[in-house]
DNA sequence: GTTCTGCCGACTGTCGACAATCGTCAGGTC
DNA sequence: GACCTGACGATTGTCGACAGTCGGCAGAAC
């Protein structure tokens, strides 16, 4: 359920102030506050929710209820619902409103199997890029395996499957191409969706690390076979223990 | 410039209906009439436009002055300029409404090279399938090369770059993923929108149908590394023909 | 008992209006 | 002349209200 925590920081329409008031010496320490859109503020907010599993999937979400809730009108909530309905992560019924998203194993396939396309090809244009990139690459991998490897000692399964997902985001983008990017953040909002609504064993924190680390030193190693076929296992086995079944041909 | 061409078909809001009467025996013969929201509909002819280049890039899309053209209010304008900015044909600057978007050589790099990674796995996926799926796809694709050759020989171009785009279209969605799909569907909007807008030479009209005739024979014969290489290629020329440059590394 | 019809409540799709924001430009100050 | 300040016009962001559409249910017809 929507909780009506957020709240309009302030009345009437246009921007928003967060406004931090500094010393009047040290001009430079200004702050540059959060100025988005109040339907980008509330399009997070349920981005996040469906995101953590906090919604179940089908659960109905009027525009009237959630802009009561929230204390606005129905026009930025519309907004909001409809930008995460073009990221598929709520469904539209004409006339009769929106709807959290349900995944079946098929859909579940599908993610995984666009996720390897993003991902294999990205690993495929850094490994073109030359040492340089690959560098860059695996020191920002390196950084993400290191949080995951705390997460994973806190037990935090949101936090860890988040930093997870975090890893394979960041290898996308070192490719630097931010189309690839924009796809991948549609892909990896569902597939944690997925997961934090399943309430499935994860696999042991050795295996995660491992199987990430299998990926690092493959792309250090600039071994292009062995990457690709290490990221292609990895989407696939936990496709698999996601779905509980094998892969389909659909 | 926008024309105001489009008519709300009904005054008031809610649905609309292009009524089919039919006679009283046959009732089988109804034919369901479209059911778009104005959004929609507004969202359709507006992105017609951009793809086909009839709006400059760069051109502000006021919302006020679409929404007089149209006769329509504010909000499904609003809705529609909303979906396009997501499927970045357009660009949004806070408090100053959209524009058309404009492509650098950079983008258009970016937006080749995803289409290489979506396509590239598609092929991979479809090869996989076995020799049903492959069949079921070349068909498909021949079909289309064949529409492409009736549209070389009436020269007409936006019809021709909207046939070949198709031919790519089709063969991403033979992998049947509609995650590949709904990705694809944005680059080729895009692809289209350049193409469109720059009025550079065609290649002839061998060469099209030859490149394209490569893949297809690559895709019958299940050579998956000719069949890589082969769409590699293919887009690889055309971004550098559209550019006018080598390719970079970003 | 089954099928159809018409009503009911809830919600969306659309509308017109208001207020905040932005870029521009004239006017004042040093 | 260069710089800052304030007002103006245009446009967006947001609001409240109304009409249309949908699923469900009671009641009539057979």
């Amino acid at each position: 359920m929507l909780e009506a925590t957020w709240r309009r920081p302030t009345s009437g329409a246009g921007g928003d102030r967060g406004e931090s008031i500094v010393a009047v010496s040290g001009l430079s320490g200004l702050k540059t506050f959060e100025r988005k859109s109040t339907s980008d503020r509330i399009s997070e907010e349920l981005r996040q929710m469906i995101i953590e599993g906090r919604l179940r999937p089908g659960e109905p979400l009027a525009e009237t209820r959630i802009a009561e809730l929230l204390d606005v009108s129905r026009a930025p909530v519309r907004e909001a619902l409809q930008q995460l309905v073009q990221q598929k992560l709520l469904v539209s019924a004409r006339n009769r409103g929106v709807s959290v998203a349900a995944f079946t194993a098929s859909d579940i396939w599908e993610i995984y199997d666009a996720r390897c396309a993003i991902e294999s090809h990205a690993a495929g244009r850094i490994i073109d890029g030359g040492p340089g990139t690959r560098a860059r690459a695996t020191d920002a991998l390196r950084a993400v395996l290191d949080r995951l490897r705390i997460a994973l000692k806190q037990g935090d399964r949101r936090k860890i499957s988040a930093i997870d997902l975090e890893f394979h985001t960041t290898l996308v983008a070192s490719a630097g191409n931010s189309r690839l990017d924009d796809a991948y953040s549609i892909l990896s909002a569902q597939t944690l969706a997925c997961i934090n609504r399943l309430e499935i064993a994860l696999p042991s924190g050795e295996e995660l690390v491992d199987e990430h680390g299998v990926l690092i030193d493959a792309l250090a190693a600039g071994e292009r076979e062995t990457l690709l076929k290490a990221i292609n296992d990895h989407l696939t086995l936990a496709a698999s223990h996601l779905t509980g079944s094998q892969p389909s041909s659909n």
